[in-house]
DNA sequence: ATAGGGTTAG
């Protein structure tokens, strides 16, 4: 045989092996020829085969081949951790190498990053992982591998411990596009905002991979504004955004703000780009029209969809569920089910809470039973806090709170809160002054738990509580956010913050509002002042109430909107109970749907009902 | 053989 003859035949098996990466045909073909061949246990085959199997998918196979192995090296094991990594199975990377530990072998900086990157993608859960990982590292002989670095500035990032990262990133001996991006990333998604944008100036590389990891930040810690602007700007440099992954990001951040206009004209950009049958940004678009409270252009999407995953149906089913639609929101989790897709945590968590908003208290019970045995899904603290809603709203109190005091997570501030308002609610005071003391020991951050909370005892007649709880917020200095709220008129958008009425149409405005007063309080309406964080009188806290930002918002809109059309109001803050009653009279008094959407839910205002149900 | 950007709840 010549010697040109078996350098051709290398050739050949180095490109059969680059197919193989790509399809798990040529794969098993290829492993079945070695395996004829007698070469199955030479260097460097198996490996090879390991990450052929692993780059097309076939992850068991990779895992069958590496238990096979005779002698496991820092090669077999790094290349079966990027397997496992690439099929999105972080938790078999890490279980793998604590047994390749326990028989003594030390990670090089191939092992090293790959096993950080595993601990990154398990979340926040893994930050002590993580820290071990970063520690043994530094021992290493391996401690100024640049690469390694990178991955451990992205776990950080991913643990939203930018200032860790930050660390890390200061020492990597030279910088390249990814150590920037992975920095970027770590404080726009923390939402430090100020640094992510002066890093991103500062950096050398404004790829799309940077631009992304910008703008996805921001809309992931709630900045979808900014990430909008930045949007603008890109486009103006000149970066391409034909990218899935930076549409289906701004979408969401008009999903976020809800922005309808603005965000049907992103529909508009994502169709002309040409990605409309992109699972990811089709996805986005249904939240955003969910969001948007355009249901109907929602279904429209998700209904057009060829391809439908437990991410289409849960934004759909969730998307309902949140506009009041139960019944709907259980009969579209059914046609999932019938097209065998497996619901996921994030399901569950919509369809309990579709549950609870109509009362249907033992068909949400069974639906947590089924998550369990059915789905094999761990009930995490949302899901206790969506049965726990379940109960309370429906009346079920003690039911609701022996489940709040055995259930396996310890309650947070929102979960007392919840069962509170429910007691309250339900005229309990005997476990609402019960469940009070339980909130109180939290020491509360939130504003609206101080107001529960007084609100509570001062019905209780417990005075010497009602300064306790006074006394506490001075002392964590708790001041409610100024309260605002964005009416959407297609064309324009205006802003109106509590207290002020804008410039534009103010004297109109003020002379809507008294006229709508007097009409509702024809029809009875008493102004509600407990949710009034301040000790003032009765009048002053009237006042207060009649210029929440809400009123002003409908006040304008009711002036300016096309006559008969949908009002639609975004706010920052939660509805208080006054203004809840205020907008249902109004759609009675001018026979106007409204849509508002709070901080936490969706109202939709029609014929003197609301979508809420008077629970939110 | 190793490192960077995306969708659903709260």
């Amino acid at each position: 045989m010549s010697l040109s003859h078996s350098h051709s035949a290398l050739a050949l098996k180095s490109q059969l092996f680059s197919f193989a990466r790509k399809n798990p045909f040529i794969a098993k073909k290829l492993h079945a020829q070695i395996i004829k061949s007698g070469f199955n246990q030479h260097d460097p085959f198996p490996k090879t085969l390991i990450d052929s199997y692993g780059k097309c998918g076939l992850l068991q196979d990779a895992l069958k081949l590496f238990d096979s192995l005779p002698h496991r090296d820092h090669v077999a094991w790094a290349t079966v951790l990027s397997a496992c990594n690439l099929s999105n199975l972080p938790y078999k990377a890490l279980s793998i190498s604590r047994s390749i530990l326990n028989e003594g072998l030390q990670p090089d900086h191939f092992v090293f990053s790959s096993l950080i990157k595993a601990c990154a993608n398990l979340g926040d859960g893994y930050i002590k992982q993580g820290k071990q990982l970063h520690a043994r590292f530094l021992l290493s002989p391996y401690s100024e591998d640049d690469v390694v670095k990178s991955s451990l500035v992205d776990m950080y990032a991913k643990f939203e411990l930018p200032d860790y990262g930050r660390a890390v990133f200061d020492s990597i001996f030279t910088l390249n596009s990814i150590s920037w991006t992975a920095m970027i990333s770590g404080y726009a998604r923390s939402g430090r905002k100020v640094e992510a944008l002066r890093l991103f100036r500062q950096s050398p590389f404004k790829n799309l991979y940077a631009w992304t990891a910008l703008i996805s930040g921001l809309v992931q810690s709630g900045n979808a504004t900014d990430a909008l602007y930045l949007f603008v700007e890109m486009r103006g440099e000149g970066v391409s955004i034909a990218d899935p992954l930076v549409l289906s990001s701004v979408v969401g951040a008009c999903a976020n703000s809800a922005v309808w206009e603005l965000g049907k004209q992103m529909h508009c950009v994502v169709i002309t780009l040409g990605y409309e049958s992109c699972l990811f940004i089709s996805n986005a678009l249904v939240d955003m029209y969910a969001k948007c409270s355009d249901l109907v252009a929602a279904k429209y999407i998700f209904c057009e969809m060829r391809r439908k995953d437990v991410v289409s149906w849960t934004s759909i089913i969730v998307g309902t569920a949140q506009h009041g639609l139960a019944e709907e929101a259980l009969a579209l989790y059914d046609d999932m089910v019938l097209a065998g897709v497996k619901p996921n945590e994030v399901t569950f968590v919509g369809l309990i809470y579709a549950c609870s908003h109509v009362g249907l208290v033992s068909k949400g019970r069974a639906l947590f039973k089924s998550m369990i045995g059915d789905f094999g899904i761990r009930p995490s603290l949302q899901h206790y806090t969506c049965l726990l809603d379940l109960f309370s709203r429906s009346g079920y109190l003690d039911e609701a709170e022996n489940l709040i005091r055995t259930m396996p997570f310890k309650p947070d501030e929102p979960t007392w809160a919840a069962l509170l308002s429910a007691c309250k609610q339900h005229g309990n005071i005997n476990m609402a002054v019960r469940i009070a003391d339980s909130l109180l020991d939290l020491k509360p951050e939130d504003p609206s738990s101080y107001i529960l909370l007084s609100n509570v005892y001062a019905g209780a007649g417990m005075w010497e509580n009602v300064s306790k709880v006074r006394k506490l917020m001075v002392v964590k200095e708790v001041r409610k956010e100024p309260g605002y709220s964005s009416i959407d008129l297609g064309k324009e958008s205006q802003v109106f913050y509590a207290g002020e009425a804008s410039q534009p149409m103010k004297d109109e405005i003020l002379g809507l509002m008294r006229k709508l007063d007097e009409e509702m309080r024809k029809r009875g309406y008493v102004p509600d002042t407990s949710s009034v964080l301040h000790d003032m009188d009765q009048q002053e806290k009237e006042r207060q109430l009649f210029w929440h930002s809400e009123r002003l918002a409908l006040a304008y809109g009711l002036l300016k909107a096309v006559p008969g059309t949908t009002i639609r109001i975004v706010k920052n803050l939660r509805v208080c109970g006054d203004c809840h009653t205020v907008l249902k009279l109004i759609s009675t008094i001018t026979s106007r749907e409204i849509y508002v959407r709070d901080l936490k839910r969706y109202h939709h205002f029609k014929d003197g009902n609301c979508s809420c149900n008077d629970f939110w």
